[in-house]
DNA sequence: TTGCTTGATACTCGGAATGCATCAGTTCCC
DNA sequence: GGGAACTGATGCATTCCGAGTATCAAGCAA
């Protein structure tokens, strides 16, 4: 079995794709470094980085191992500063997700509120998009998430947050700015779109699917964080269907036109699982639901 | 810092609550394990367990600890066991690129046996003409492409999948469909004809200009997708020269015609870059070529 | 060719972990 | 009340592992 130091070796090396260099910043001379990561390969039962006297990089098994070791190493830290915060007299931890868009809504508000009603509880925020706090919240890495659906039903418990518009990104001056009506999918026939990410934004890739047809030879980018596109409205790349709340961002160099979808069809959840013993949680989820 | 061996001592003491059976558990003798509980509390700055010198429990900060003490190892053990999938090709990714037109023919059926074949193997699928496929790949940014010749056969292993007929698309009731024999180049002589694109279509335009010689001032439309071809067709533009496969679109206002050149010109190929280290890759090429 | 770079290996040394023996505190029972 | 039993901690000798120094081997450049 293999030792987080030896994690530790390969992360540094897996970064610097250099030996030497790696030892350097692990404060350790080569030598010892170099047999701690071949230890770690034969822990590991394959090779993880090929070497070729020349240069150094990572093979497919090592690229996923290193994520793993990333992650391996952030828990590995997190756990005594969990432990230690318990033991000073906290009343607990919560650990919240949020989506960067959900961060220029109501994150700041849902903070203020936890602080002021739990101000025993110490916040840990992470920004993740939806499917990545859906995994952390099954790991037990996360206590809580600010995303959007699909999420498993059967295992998450969830409540609307916000309902918010969904609007058109364009830059200033744009030819679909002097429209005196909601934009329709006929007005966009000819524009060049800024797409979502099937997979990752996959919320927002199904909705634009559902509610406007654009041309897929239209879609000139495709990324996965609104901020990403409203920067690339902003440098004129083309338009990008987002929520409204993106108006918060204060881009220059973008504005938003009503689109023709239903109102108020972004929605924001809270997401927990319902099986979390967090006590912090459930405090948290009190205060939520009044009612309950 | 503190090493996973004394993790798992703890998490071994923690759930026997006794020093003397964990140790027993553990394969070691009692002194060793005390102290590498002690180390494990001295890194982590808490007392995780309170010894009553009749009776071990946990602290509540042990507690909390005990629970991420779990995750880590089982994070541990996973990571090692992922790594080793991915070597194997038995997990991963493959990107695979495929033509508009191969996805009305053999994709699915493909897709199909690659996820029997690979189950854990995530299938990133993705349109595109040859020519972006054959770059894609170049750039390291695809497995494997569906896609027809010409391409650079030295960097590039292939194999053929699919040979089928060069057919007419033309409107239902066309004069050509009550030919009884294949159309040859002298009866388009006054056709309207959806041409391919020289270059995004290469190879279809390539096999129509050596096959049948179109007159230049036939070509009403230059597209370069098989889709877009038909619907022109369709929508009474012209004829077109489609691949067979064309017939599994099932689009109203088209049929197909026999043409005179040889059967089954129009070929489809796996092209992958030789160079390639995605194992995933070479698991699918090892069941491709079952013999090698 | 020579010299430089880079990762691997040989060897020695110091520190850490192991196991044995033992201690110290508690509980139980006669 | 006192000794036996039990439990975790500690002292000590041994062993083992990892670190550092010196050096090697392979590839590349001039």
């Amino acid at each position: 079995m293999y030792t987080l130091d030896q994690v530790r070796c390969f992360l540094a090396v897996a970064e610097e794709l250099h030996f030497g260099r790696a030892a350097e910043r692990l404060n350790m001379t080569q030598p010892p470094l170099s047999r701690q990561v071949q230890k770690l390969e034969r822990a590991v039962g394959v090779p993880l980085l090929e070497r070729d006297n020349r240069h150094v990089e990572l093979t497919t098994a090592g690229t996923v191992f290193l994520e793993e070791a990333r992650r391996l190493l952030t828990a590995a830290d997190a756990a005594p500063a969990l432990a230690r915060k318990i033991a000073a007299g906290r009343a607990g931890v919560l650990r919240l997700g949020f989506t960067a868009a959900s961060g220029f809504s109501l994150l700041g508000t849902l903070v203020q509120e936890i602080t002021d009603f739990m101000p025993d509880v110490d916040l840990d925020l992470q920004e993740l998009v939806t499917i990545e706090q859906i995994e952390a919240i099954r790991r037990g890495e996360l206590d809580l998430a600010l995303g959007r659906p699909p999420f498993d039903q059967e295992s998450f418990d969830s409540r609307l947050l916000l309902s918010e518009d969904l609007v058109l990104a364009v830059p200033p001056g744009h030819a679909l700015t002097r429209l005196d009506r909601p934009v329709t999918a006929a007005d966009l026939r000819d524009q060049p779109v800024v797409g979502h990410h099937p997979t990752k934004a996959r919320y927002f890739y199904d909705m634009v699917v559902r509610y406007i047809a654009v041309e897929h030879g239209n879609v000139v980018h495709v990324v996965s964080q609104i901020l990403t596109m409203c920067s690339l409205v902003a440098a004129g790349r083309g338009v990008a269907f987002v929520p409204e709340s993106a108006r918060l961002l204060g881009l220059p160099g973008v504005t938003f036109v009503e689109l023709d979808v239903p109102h108020g069809v972004v929605e924001l959840h809270a997401i927990w699982d319902r099986s979390s013993k967090n006590p912090a949680l459930h405090e948290f989820l009190r205060y939520l639901h009044p009612s309950s």
